[in-house]
DNA sequence: ATTTTTCGTTTACAACTGTAATCGATACGA
DNA sequence: TCGTATCGATTACAGTTGTAAACGAAAAAT
């Protein structure tokens, strides 16, 4: 029952993940800023696709649907990056930060951040 | 021109990526060991996708051919990388660690390497 | 010289994706 | 009440992916 997301269903998942309420389509619509543009029709497709994954659930509000995620943001993304990790880095973490070093992906006050959590899970 | 490898492709990369001398679809079929149980029909497919990607590239040798990659692993990890880190974490690398932090993907000996790469960043 | 194996190439086909139009039912506005 | 806008659901359709069989040419084996 492992759920995997689409790039088109994962902007639309951000979308729900980023309010607290349940959202109709037309909300999710409007919600998807910027680069994508779909039309409410191609929402409604990916809200179904969503649907069939189980991704999110719908509750009746009179003749429409309110949609909110079943599956929680930290949940999913942990998945992936174990997933992405695995793959890329057979699972080690420190590859991936010698790749991004030295990118914007690591400013100083990253490379900050970073050593504190360390410091935090050496204890 | 921005090459994208589906999960199958990249498998085979990786096979390409793990010698240094071209190999034949034999080879590469003999290569992809474990869960990939592909036929050579398989591995001939994804070749000549990976040929129309132009991520690998052929050599004659007699009648048949040998295959070697046209991307380097490095550049194409880093650039998977940094899309999804992008996607995942708006391009952040803390919440990555934070997120994997306490599982297997992060040992004693890793947050060490972790900490000396970090520390040569900041010189 | 004929059969068999081995290549690369072409074709296959279902599932998944991106992107949407259409349809049937319902609700709302005039 | 009669059109019109709005829902969710169904259907569409081309591109990608996973997985492979079929095909024709050439080489190797007998």
């Amino acid at each position: 029952m492992e759920i995997r997301l689409s790039d088109a269903e994962l902007d639309v998942m951000e979308v729900l993940w980023a309010t607290t309420s349940p959202l109709t389509a037309t909300d999710v619509a409007d919600g998807v800023g910027g680069e994508r543009q779909w039309s409410l029709a191609t929402v409604k497709s990916l809200l179904s696709r969503l649907l069939a994954k189980q991704a999110i659930a719908p509750a009746k509000d009179g003749r429409r649907f309110l949609y909110s995620p079943l599956i929680d943001r930290d949940s999913y993304v942990g998945a992936e990056s174990r997933r992405f990790v695995g793959r890329m880095y057979g699972g080690k973490l420190s590859p991936l930060i010698a790749q991004l070093a030295g990118e914007e992906a690591l400013g100083d006050d990253d490379v900050a951040e970073i050593e504190a959590l360390l410091a935090r899970l050496k204890s």
